[in-house]
DNA sequence: ATATTGTCAACTAAAATGCTTGAGTTTAAG
DNA sequence: CTTAAACTCAAGCATTTTAGTTGACAATAT
C-alpha cells in the first residue's frame, strides 16, 4: 500500500499540474482543496521541492508550482520519489536495490524472480502516465466493474 | 512492500509445495531450511492452516503439509491471505474495497483510475502464476538485467 | 505415560507513520 | 527599513504496525 504521505503528495502534484502555467499557487489553497493538513504538506512540498519536480519562491505571493511541464512527471517517478521503490521486495527494485532480509539464495530465487515481473509490469504502467495524462477516470472504472 | 511476514510466507508454502505429497514437513525444518525465525512461522503457519491452504497435523510425527495441491495456490491468493489485499490504495482493492482518508471523491479519482490498471495488472501476474511453477528465474534474471 | 509436535492468545521492543511545534528565512509592498 | 505573508526545516510526539517471543495448552504416536 502507499503511505498516506504518498497519497497527499500525488494530490498535491495533480493539482499543482492543474495549475500549471497560472504562477505560483499557495500550500494553503492546495491543502484546502486536497484535504491535506497544511503543517503536514509543508513537509511533503518540502520533500517534492529538494528532488526538483516542484518549485517554489518564498515570501508574499509566493507559492509553488510544478519545475517540469506535467508531462516530464509520470507517476512512476512520483511514488519512486516518495517511496524509494515501486517493487515489492527490495531485491526486486531497479534503481534501489537491496538484498532481502534473512533471504537464502538470492542468485537463484523464484520469488525475485517473479516479484521482477511484477515490478517491471508495474513500471510500465506507472511511467507510461504523467500528470498531463487526464486519466480516463470514468471510461475505466465503468469497463471494470 | 511486502512485509517480512508474507515474504516468510511465501518462502514456506514454496517449502511445502516442494515437498507436497511427501507426508508431514515439520515446522522446525522449514525454519531451518528457509532461515525463519521458528517461533514467528509457528504464527505463520497457524495462520495459513486457519486460510485452509494448509493442514497440519499434531503430535510426534506431526507437521504440515498443503491442504490443496500446489497448482492451485496462487501467489495472488497468498499475498492477498497475508496482506489483505493486492492493491496499492484501500480504494483500488477488489476483494478489501474501502474508502481512502482524507479522499477527496472516490467516484472520479484519477489516482484511483490509474491504481485500478495497477491492480489489475498485477493481479494478472500473481493469479496467473502458482506454486507448481517453477519460475524459471535465470531465464527472466538474465533477461531482465 | 511421555516425549514430540502443533495451537494460540498475550506480550514486548523497535520501527514506521502521520502529524505538529516552533524557530527560522525570504520576499513584496508600504 | 519595517512588516506581514509565505515558504523552510529540524525536532518532537503520539499512534500504529511490524517482527518477533513467551508460555501455557492440546493432540498424537509409541
Amino acid at each position: 500500500m502507499l503511505s498516506q504521505k504518498t497519497r497527499y503528495a500525488i494530490r498535491a502534484m495533480q493539482h499543482l499540474a492543474d495549475h500549471y502555467g497560472q504562477g505560483p499557487v499557495q500550500l494553503a489553497d492546495i491543502a484546502e482543496a486536497q484535504k491535506i493538513p497544511p503543517k503536514f504538506l509543508t513537509v511533503i512540498l518540502s520533500e517534492l521541492t529538494r528532488s526538483g519536480l516542484v518549485a517554489s519562491q518564498r515570501g508574499k505571493d509566493g507559492g509553488y508550482w510544478l519545475g517540469v511541464p506535467p508531462i516530464d512527471v509520470s507517476y512512476g517517478d512520483l511514488i519512486r520519489i516518495m517511496r524509494g521503490s515501486l517493487a515489492l521486495v527490495p531485491c526486486a527494485s531497479r534503481y534501489a536495490h537491496e538484498r532481502c532480509k534473512n533471504c537464502v539464495e538470492e542468485e537463484n530465487c523464484r520469488t525475485r524472480a517473479l516479484m521482477l515481473q511484477v515490478r517491471d509490469k508495474t513500471a510500465d504502467l506507472l511511467d507510461g502516465i504523467n500528470l498531463s495524462d487526464n486519466v480516463e477516470a470514468d471510461a475505466y472504472l465503468q469497463a471494470a466493474e
